[in-house]
RNA sequence: GCGCCCGUAGCUCAGCUGGAUAGAGCGCCGGACUUCGAAUCCGUAGGUCGUAGGUUCGAAUCCUACCGGGCGCGCCA
């Protein structure tokens, strides 16, 4: 197979690409041009416009001053001839319909199942990627807030370092910050070390909130909180002592949550972490002429900045900036620091440290006007350009992987009855408790497979998988409305679904003669009913949607694959019997069902969810 | 005032770098269990793609304006 070259990819195989590629070389020969033309290849709406369509012809005609038909018709006869291409033919005003080779397309799905890597191209000079997600701040509670960046992030880190970057996933924790002055008087005047001991994180809730409200109305008070952060800012031991105290008690709180969740990190760089380079972020700022002081703060007036030292290629990102008539400010005029300085410090730091080719964060997008300006005063200083050695590299590329809010049944931003933040724990409480009822429910219906012993496991897998699920599925730059019976419904676009499906696909397996393992097994796949071809065209179509959904960081892409995919084998099912006497039928049906199993798996997998082997 | 996001079927949402008659799920209605698991499958109905212009052979998609909803913009993160 031949798509590689300067895709930078190896061995293995995008369908899509490749056959773009052939039709792109084709259209260029046929035609007689001198350069490599856009073929457009498409995938088509309608099974009877064949599989795939090319609309480059159509582009190509009128730049060429010939009838469209024509063109195509050439492209058509060309690609005939292609081992891959069963038919090629025109079709409307000179759109090239391709249908695709049955035992082509069963030696991909073949050579897919033998692959650990189900077909999917691995990078040969992957990224160094920096991404940011979760984040969470010390002292509070993680709540649904936290959701969407943990799980989207989660997955994103997944699929990125599944296509072959090199990745880090950071937990950029919010433990540095003006909270920490207010919670250290507050804890002086309100604290309970009692309640302290035995539940830290509601009594530092409960301190935070007290002292927040008490600052509002008492000036001295609020200077104080002031006082003691620059304190702690200045290394004090006892503040320091304290901070470390609400750190790890916070800490442990934060490893159960990410441990029900499944989530990981890499490092857990949080904002403290770069709390010895502030000042000097904020004086490089100064003596490039970026920032200013104003009214005792040091400020970056984005309408002062020249033309001349913006960036070719930014003018549009710096325009847009200069419109914005308040100052991205980097520090207080108490002289404390605030994120925008912390962000400018992390960049820099991964930069240097992590020679990051690119940064990612996973965050809210109402934080976007944020990440503007940390992104532009990056370009500025150069942050972006070189690394500490001055060394020109690549520009580390900065991106705002944006996500909405989670809104609950009134359309509003999701809270409990009394309007607090729903807790991240308290919800999963709840996926699993609905989980473990359905499972209740089927076995009344004496449908379960799961041995009462592991019904417990059994719900934790599928609850928290579908509060996964709900979330990846749907695009992740829109509002998410949280729905517990479509998450739970077990039918349609949801994750029980899915997990079913597999543990159909295994259940085949179970009930094959021989000792058959799905793991291990390998045949020719030959695709001949409706059916089959419709499950081998979508099973070999995988390693496309896995990097598109890595380099777009839309996980919803890989969903929406694996429930087209889990549909089509239900269709399958229905209509080819798999378990059947003509043993190269058996074979090739057997080895589709595998390999939709292990695709299942392995996308829910990058999805951050489990499987159970019989449900 | 400036900026960002969103507006697609009754509801929840897809629609990828522009491509043929705009797709799912749920819900509604109607079918399919003596055959590898009916937690399934098949079918019917349902849309002026917010509005109006523009670019194009071709627009839900790109551009402009407007309407409607959400959000963000000096010393919180």
């Amino acid at each position: 197979m031949d798509a590689r070259g300067a895709s930078g990819y190896g061995a293995a195989m995008f369908l899509e690409r490749h056959l773009a590629t052939i039709a792109a070389q084709t259209l260029q020969e046929a035609l007689g041009l001198d350069e490599t033309p856009n073929a457009l290849l498409r995938s088509t709406q309608d099974p009877k416009f064949g599989d795939y369509q090319i609309n480059g012809a159509i582009a190509l005609a009128k730049k060429l001053g010939r009838p469209p038909h024509e063109l195509a018709a050439k492209v058509a006869e060309a690609l005939k001839a292609r081992p891959e291409i069963a038919d090629a033919s025109v079709a409307g005003p000179g759109f090239v319909n391709l249908t695709l080779d049955a035992a082509w397309l069963g030696r991909l799905a073949s050579d897919a199942l033998a692959d650990e890597r189900l077909g999917v191209p691995s990078l040969t000079e992957g990224e160094t990627i920096v991404v940011d997600f979760s984040s969470p701040n010390i002292a509070k509670q993680m709540h649904v807030g936290h959701l969407r960046s943990t799980i989207i992030g989660a997955a994103i880190v997944k699929l990125l370092r599944f296509v072959g970057h090199e990745v880090v996933g950071d937990n950029h924790l919010g433990d540095w910050g003006t909270q920490f002055g207010l919670l250290i008087v507050g804890m002086r005047s309100f604290g309970d070390a009692a309640a302290l001991e035995a539940d830290a994180i509601s009594e530092l809730e409960r301190v935070y909130r007290l002292a927040s409200d008490r600052a509002k109305a008492d000036e001295d008070f609020a200077a104080s909180a002031r006082a003691e952060l620059a304190k702690l800012q200045a290394g004090d031991p006892e503040s320091r002592a304290l901070w470390e105290r609400f750190v790890a008690t916070t800490r442990g709180a934060l490893d159960r949550s990410y441990a029900r969740l499944g989530v990981s990190f890499d490092e857990w760089l949080g904002e403290s972490f770069y709390d010895p380079m502030l000042a000097g972020v904020v004086q490089e700022l100064l003596d490039a002429g970026i920032a200013r002081e104003d009214d005792g703060a040091i400020c970056i007036f984005w309408g002062e900045i020249p033309k001349e030292r913006v960036p070719a290629g930014e003018e549009k990102r710096f325009a847009k900036l200069a419109k914005q008539k308040e100052p991205f400010i980097i520090r207080k005029k108490d002289g404390a620091f605030l994120y925008s300085t912390s962000d400018l410090a992390t960049l820099k730091y991964r930069r240097d440290h992590f020679r990051a080719d690119r940064s990612v964060y996973v965050v809210d997008a109402r934080q976007a006007l944020h990440f503007e300006q940390v992104f532009a005063a990056a370009i500025l200083l150069g942050y972006a350009g070189a690394d500490a050695d001055g060394r020109p590299v690549a520009r580390m590329q900065l991106q705002h992987v944006h996500f909405g809010t989670v809104l609950g049944d009134d359309g509003k931003p999701i809270k409990t009855r009394d309007g607090k933040a729903v807790t991240l724990a308290s919800l999963l409480d709840e996926a699993e408790e609905r989980a473990l009822a359905l499972i209740r429910e089927k076995a009344g219906e004496g449908s379960l497979r799961i041995p009462e012993a592991e019904w417990e496991e059994a719900a934790r897998v599928i609850g928290v998988g579908a509060v996964k699920y709900a979330d990846l599925a749907q695009n992740r730059a829109s509002d998410y409305r949280f729905d517990w019976d479509k998450l739970i419904s077990f039918k349609g676009n949801a994750s029980p679904y899915l997990q079913y499906m597999v543990a159909r696909c295994r259940s085949i397996f179970e009930n094959a003669a021989g000792d058959l393992r799905l793991e291990s097994f390998s045949a020719d796949v030959r695709p001949e009913h409706p059916a089959e071809l419709a499950l081998v065209r979508l099973l070999v179509r995988w390693p496309d949607v896995v990097e598109r959904a890595a380099e777009d960081y839309l996980p919803h892409y890989v969903c929406e694959h694996l429930y087209e995919l889990a549909s089509a084998f239900s269709g399958f099912y229905t209509e080819c019997k798999v378990l059947v006497d003509d043993e190269p039928v058996r074979e090739s049906r057997l080895a589709l069902t595998a390999l939709t199993a292990k695709q299942l798996e392995l996308g829910l997998a990058l999805l951050g969810i489990g499987t159970i082997a019989k449900m």
